[in-house]
DNA sequence: ATAAATAGGACTAAAATAGTCCCCAATGAA
DNA sequence: TTCATTGGGGACTATTTTAGTCCTATTTAT
């Protein structure tokens, strides 16, 4: 299913949230509670994104969280790699040196086209562009097409 | 890292293998000795492929595995939606009626755009793209711009 | 000082994934 | 017609990954 892990999910929610109550600082506590997202995790992966410079924190009474950077320079592709680490959809293309089968593995290069493609997409949309109301985004068309694959599954 | 699992990984190799000896009846056995791959597991991603009909199975004695269409009508989204499902990033987009927070959560769409998008890239590339020599397909500078996404993590 | 925050990391629990095995069904050949 | 060969289906186990929690240290406003 080419799955994000649920962690990735909540970044998004959480971001999303501060997104719209930019320029304030909001306190995990705040977060947690807003979301519906446990403090503790909620704790973790924002420490998490503040490593990946997503964010900035205050420490101390009165601290907090901060978007390091305007919506609209946030793309989803740094989010999901802040969390999930490089995108790529296989091993062998993170690592330069390919797996065990090498040898026999012609297709790395391949790959490498996916990820770029995939990555594209993910650059291409903006925490600014996620607040925004949905409807202006989705072709229905396009769902029908998504929604032919699932049958074969 | 939007990670593929191993057997989805194991899958492309198999039927890469495939399609090098297009026309040609082969057993998991074989399949398993080529890939070094074991051969439970080979077994288990054939059958999981026959009832994606990506391959069709002949039984009894000299029996085997045979692709289904030619390698160039077979894409990387057919393969990795035999394996792992509908291709989608969260959850949501998969059930029509969205998370537990489907109140406070708008984004849904947005995950449909860049689902579209990673699918469309997934159905460009075809099992003959795969065994083609990957020199003729990578644009080194788009390697470079991947490299630099992974140094932030 | 003290209370309110984050930082870092260890730890546990839960879930998903990978891998194996067994018994059955089909088929071709001796 | 019997037997070796090959796939079908599914249960089961082990392993790995992911999610979630907790503890202690550090920072800072009041």
């Amino acid at each position: 299913m080419l799955r994000l892990s649920k962690l990735t999910d909540y970044a998004t929610v959480i971001l999303s949230f501060m997104a719209k109550n930019n320029e304030r600082v909001c306190a995990a506590m705040e977060l947690a509670t807003a979301t519906g997202i446990a403090l503790p995790t909620v704790s973790k992966i924002l420490k998490t994104l503040v490593n990946a410079k997503v964010l900035i924190s205050t420490r101390g009474a009165k601290g907090g969280y901060l978007l390091a950077a305007a919506p609209d320079k946030i793309t989803v592709a740094t989010i999901i790699s802040a969390l999930e680490g490089p995108i790529a959809v296989t091993e062998c293309s993170i690592s330069q040196q390919g797996c065990e089968q090498a040898a026999g593995c012609n297709i790395s290069g391949h790959w490498n086209v996916i990820n770029r493609a995939i990555y594209n997409a993910l650059e291409s949309v903006t925490l600014a562009d996620m607040i925004k109301p949905q409807e202006t985004l989705i072709p229905i068309t396009s769902l029908y097409r998504l929604e032919s694959q699932n049958v074969s599954q």
